[in-house]
DNA sequence: GTCTATATCTCGATAGAC
DNA sequence: GTCTATCGAGATATAGAC
């Protein structure tokens, strides 16, 4: 069943508005303005503002797994597989920045939502990108090809890398005003990462 | 003019609703309640929300930088100050959940008060643990005890590193369940990331 | 300084016309 | 399906006794 284009404006807004003042924050009101709609239409489609959220996080989560499925798969060596993964993730943050922010909010918040929805997805999903990169990295300490580091720690400090710069934006910018053109300082994040990162883990340093 | 007793409860309360619930979520109501108090001597030592909420985060900013100030002076070498700063930030992060959240959820929002807070403090101390620790980075690089990376995109990683594991505690404990003891995942994580940095980072790698 | 009681208003939700 | 008008709960803030 495709949303009308009405649910999908109201739904589209809901995202936005949630992303940027918390379930708490935001007002129905105000979700309704910015789809240039009425608050009716609203509980119309959604019922209640906590369903209208629900709906908003699980689609948010779910846009945020199948963003790296494909590049993940075809990665041929651990400093490939590496590369993808740094690239999607910071080319997921950059462009949706709003689900982003959401699902980071929820897990702030400690909500249980993150739970729930975490383990519906390892339930029905055993290959989710999540452990799809953590059995990656299992098989490179197993191979020898990087250094026998423990698996979830490198897989938290990995995310983190990529996701920090968003979530502290305001303090990025102050400690760093270059970095105005925003985007290109995302650009070169990448690249800093993969470095930091690959040298990090790999097991011989050839010198330059 | 130390705070009295009332208000200090007011104001510990007030910290940690907000860090729980967010500032538009947190209720004065529940505020009074956790202080065992009522409303009314909310308004009358802050004023309105607003103004509790201003205070609250303040002093959060303030007791975080605080807290590394000492320890990072004292460093003889990269190595050293970069396992201070990341033992000092996870250990202040343990003890000061809810101030870190009250940050990085204010930060999240894109607020204005970090950027307020951030420039004052760079206008009046210029030597503030951020800033020092970007010049033992950029000291380290100009030495050659590390490689010549960029340092705002280390330092970046290096904070992201400690920080991550607490702004993401519900995804971090679904992942890695063993986590169930957190104060232990807590604890390795400072070795791990040290580890994983300094790989990173340094010029030469002897093999072991 | 501290409390109870209350004023004022905002917000989520619904009723009902079209 | 869409809108206007409104209800009623619950929130911030204040008044005023003690």
């Amino acid at each position: 069943m495709a949303p009308s284009d009405t649910e999908q404006q109201l739904f589209d807004a809901a995202l936005t508005l949630f992303a940027r003042h918390g379930k708490a924050g935001a007002r129905m009101q105000a979700i309704a303005d910015e789809a240039g709609l009425n608050k009716a239409m609203l509980h119309y489609y959604f019922r209640s503002k906590d369903q209208l959220y629900e709906a908003v996080f699980g689609y948010a989560m779910q846009q945020f797994m199948a963003s790296f499925d494909n590049a993940l798969r075809t990665a041929s060596s651990f400093g490939e597989a590496l590369r993808l993964f740094i690239d999607g993730y910071i080319t997921f943050c950059k462009h949706h920045t709003d689900a982003m922010r959401l699902l980071v909010n929820e897990n702030l918040r400690g909500g249980s939502l993150v739970g729930q929805h975490l383990q519906q997805l390892k339930a029905t999903a055993p290959d989710a990108p999540p452990q799809l990169m953590l059995r990656t990295i299992e098989r490179a300490v197993a191979s020898g090809e990087i250094r026998p580091v423990d698996a979830d720690h490198t897989l938290l400090s990995i995310v983190s890398g990529c996701l920090f710069p968003f979530i502290a934006r305001p303090t990025a910018e102050v400690l760093h005003p270059e970095a105005a053109q925003w985007d290109a300082f995302v650009e070169a994040r990448k690249q800093h990462l993969f470095d930091l990162l690959y040298h990090g883990l790999r097991t011989d340093t050839p010198s330059a």
